[in-house]
DNA sequence: CAGATGGTTAACGACAGCGTTAAATATTGC
DNA sequence: GCAATATTTAACGCTGTCGTTAACCATCTG
C-alpha cells in the first residue's frame, strides 16, 4: 500500500513536461543543477524544486563532485522506473496475450481507425 | 512533439489514485459510470469529470449498451498504455548496458515477460 | 577577510485540479 | 404527459502546483 502512495508521486513528478526533460537530459550524462535550469531557461529556484520533487520519488539522486563542494550532480536512479513498469505491466496483464499483436497492429495503423 | 504533450495528459491522469483505481476496476471488465462512482464512494459528478480525464488521454472509451440509451458503458483503451511502455522503454534504453540496474528490473518483473 | 559563485529555502501571486451541490439533458416506463 | 433514472455540465470553495524575486547558507578564491 506504501506503493500506491509512491506511484502517485511518481506519476505526478512525469506529470510535468521539465522533469520529463530533466530526465531526457540525465539519460545522457549527469547534471549539475545550474546547468539543468539554464537548459530549460528558467531561474535556479525552480529547477530547484523540480529536482527536489524528483529526488523525492526516487527518480533522480543527489551526490556531490569532489573537487568543488557547492556543485551538486543529479543522476538518474533506475529503481522507480522498474516499479513504474511493473505497474504497467500488471494493467496489461488482463490484455493476455493478445497485447502484441494488438500493439503491433495498433502501431502499423496508428492514427488512422479502430475496428 | 504531439505525443509529448499526450503524454502530459496520461501522465496526470494517472497520478490521481482514484483513476488508478478506476483502471484497475476496467481491467477486470466494462463498467457503468455511476457503478464506478458508488465503487469509490464519491458523487455521480466528481466521477464523471475523472472518466472526462481518462477518456480525453484515450486511457478509456465510453460507448453505449443496447437496451438503455441511459448507460454508458466505460472500457480500457491499449493504445495509450503502449505509447506509455514505449516511452519507459526509451527512458529505461541508456543504462541498458551500463549498469547493474538491469538485474534489478529483470528481478522485478520476473516471469512476466517474454525474452 | 571580502566578495563572488552554486544551490536551496521563503514568500508571493497566478492558475489548475478535485470534490460538493444544484441544475440541465436524455431516456425509460407507467 | 409525468415521474424516475443515468449521466453530464455549471458554479463554488479549497488546496496544491509552478514560476518569480529576495534572502540565506555553504564554499571557493584573490
Amino acid at each position: 500500500m506504501g506503493a500506491a502512495r509512491r506511484l502517485d508521486d511518481t506519476f505526478a513528478a512525469l506529470a510535468d513536461p521539465t522533469r520529463r526533460g530533466v530526465i531526457d537530459l540525465l539519460r545522457e550524462q549527469p547534471r549539475r543543477a545550474g546547468e539543468l535550469a539554464a537548459a530549460f531557461d528558467m531561474s535556479p529556484p525552480a529547477m530547484s524544486r523540480h529536482l527536489r520533487v524528483l529526488r523525492k520519488t526516487g527518480l533522480v539522486e543527489e551526490d556531490a563532485v569532489e573537487d568543488d563542494a557547492r556543485v551538486k550532480l543529479y543522476r538518474l536512479r533506475p529503481e522507480r522506473f522498474s516499479e513504474l513498469r511493473a505497474w504497467l505491466d500488471e494493467v496489461e496483464a488482463f490484455w493476455g496475450g493478445q497485447l502484441q499483436s494488438f500493439k503491433e497492429h495498433a502501431e502499423r495503423t496508428r492514427g488512422k481507425k479502430r475496428p
